[in-house]
DNA sequence: ATGTCGTGTTAAACACGA
């Protein structure tokens, strides 16, 4: 059995001992970070060794920044996403092979800054891990490609008057996007196991969302087809939103049996 | 639209992203 997880923690200096409690606890074989908001060499990288976990860092100061951590020996396949054009390359894409699996961790644009420079951006994101999907299923990979995809893929996955209705996370154009990178052959993971239902994975600090259950489901794992033969469970952990000083979003969780 | 966070510049607020 091997657990895979994913996890936007919104700066690894402010919730550092979040996730270490939290390795202690669920002992993944594999965490996505996103966000963790800290160039390379400000990553926590010694404390997580200590606790088991070998990391992989792609940082940059201030924004964005994603990191895996490993109990199991991986190697490194890409610190950035292929097909993807971009003068300004930002630090949102880390991926590793471990276990005979791929696994990759996004951290996907926002795309309600910048205006259509800023939406265009994620749309050119979403068309990008959508030619690397292709890729690796054309060279028959098995993989995971978890993270926070900042796409609402239907109503049932935003919260009633959680967004305007022109919000990139749900606007016609995003869900088309992840559409067509799930029909390239892909299962949602929560999605194929709980068809329907509240399964959110975010909730923002203002306006009492928390409090109210105003959240979000961002946070996806999609999985290539013999992996999601694999697939046992999926479900983001909710309590890690009511600890002190959370991150806005919270842990997801994917189990697959061993090949 | 925003009641909150986090980072950073810069000197107690402000800008920006989410």
């Amino acid at each position: 059995m091997m657990k895979i997880a994913s996890w936007n923690v919104n700066s690894i200096r402010q919730r550092q001992q979040h996730v270490l409690d939290w390795l202690e606890r669920e002992k993944p074989d594999l965490l996505g970070l996103q966000e963790i908001k800290c160039e390379s060499a400000a990553f926590p990288a010694e404390a997580f060794r200590e606790a088991g976990y070998d990391s992989v860092v792609v940082g940059q100061k201030s924004y964005n920044g994603v990191a895996i951590l490993s109990r199991l020996p991986f190697e490194v396949t890409t610190r950035g996403l292929p097909f993807l054009d971009d003068e300004d390359p930002q630090a949102r894409y880390v991926e590793v092979r471990a276990a005979g699996l791929v696994f990759g961790n996004l951290y996907l644009p926002n795309g309600n800054s910048g205006g259509s420079v800023g939406y265009a951006a994620k749309l050119a994101f979403m068309e990008a891990l959508a030619l690397h999907a292709r890729a690796l299923l054309d060279a028959g990979t098995d993989f995971i490609l978890a993270g926070d995809y900042n796409v609402c893929p239907t109503d049932e996955d935003c919260a009633p008057g959680a967004l305007p209705p022109t919000d990139a996370l749900l606007r016609p154009e995003t869900r088309a996007a992840f559409r067509r990178l799930v029909w390239l052959g892909l299962t949602d993971a929560m999605r194929a196991l709980h068809p329907h239902g509240r399964h959110y994975t975010f909730w923002d600090y203002q306006a009492g969302a928390w409090p109210r259950d105003s959240g979000l489901r961002i946070d996806h794992a999609l999985l290539s087809p013999r992996v999601a033969e694999r697939l046992l469970a999926a479900q983001p952990d909710r309590d890690e939103r009511g600890r002190a000083q959370p991150s806005d979003h919270v842990p997801l969780i994917v189990t697959i049996e061993d090949p």
